[in-house]
DNA sequence: GTACGTGCAAAGAATTTGCAGATAA
DNA sequence: TTATCTGCAAATTCTTTGCACGTAC
């Protein structure tokens, strides 16, 4: 139901908006990292009056805000995660799928006592490689 | 001396030239983690004909042998380490810095058993928030 | 009514590509 | 010579901005 996404938003001091509300549900309902392309175009056939701009501004403010993730693992495009709990992802060069992936170590232990000079608002482990069917598909 | 610089590119597989030791050169005497365009900025006074083509071409290059670590770790342009050794970064979302940071637990560990399905060829963990000066500032 | 959200078109920035000339084994 | 490297200009792609219109409390 939409009240759920809505209390999600003002918890995160966002104002509910049937863009943002339909942004949201969308990464809340699919785990493959979508770029901002990919979300538009998912959500535009059903939502004509959707502008990128929208889901450009949407996703950044969700982002900021720290609603969603914004995961920079590939250097040409930014992908969204609507899953805020901490985990790693792998990225295939080859056919470049992102992958979740549990931690192997709890977040706070990639803690260092140099990281006390800073305030760390993010973190982000990121692997690369190929995976099992492109590794095969080498061979 | 432009020897040691030559082996060490040739010892990645690529082909020694003024310009990629020109590059690899800058790389490794300045842990500043810079952009192409900081390389071309830097290089270009002493070598006129140097172009930024180039330079991306040779960063791409020297990245996808393994000689120099390419960072994503900020969403708008591509930095670069001529430090290849394992380690972590912060970045700064105020001033951009990017500060180097000794891995908290060993590389290994970070890896997961889930990973066996997976050819790993390089990890990357990023730390970003503010650094202690740009703190102070906001206070 | 006032502040905020949206969407279009245009601008901006980072990087890549096509291709011709230069270079090196 | 023959493949490879370089560099210019143009193209591409992702993302942001300026601004006018809509919408909601």
């Amino acid at each position: 139901m939409k009240t759920e996404l809505q209390n999600y938003l003002q918890h995160y001091g966002i104002k509910p908006s049937v863009q943002r509300i339909a942004i949201l549900e969308y990464l809340h309902t699919h785990a493959t990292h979508p770029t901002a392309e990919e979300i538009y175009v998912a959500l535009h056939p059903t939502m004509p009056t959707l502008s990128k701009t929208t889901v450009y501004n949407t996703l950044k403010l969700l982002a900021r805000h720290g609603a969603i993730l914004l995961l920079d693992i590939d250097g040409e495009t930014a992908h969204f995660d609507g899953d805020i709990r901490p985990h790693a992802h792998f990225l295939c060069h080859q056919c470049r799928h992102i992958w979740d992936l549990p931690l192997a170590v709890a977040p706070e232990a990639l803690l260092l006592d140099e990281l006390e000079l800073f305030q760390v608002d993010d973190i982000q482990l990121y692997y690369k490689g190929l995976c099992r069917a492109c590794q095969q598909k080498i061979d």
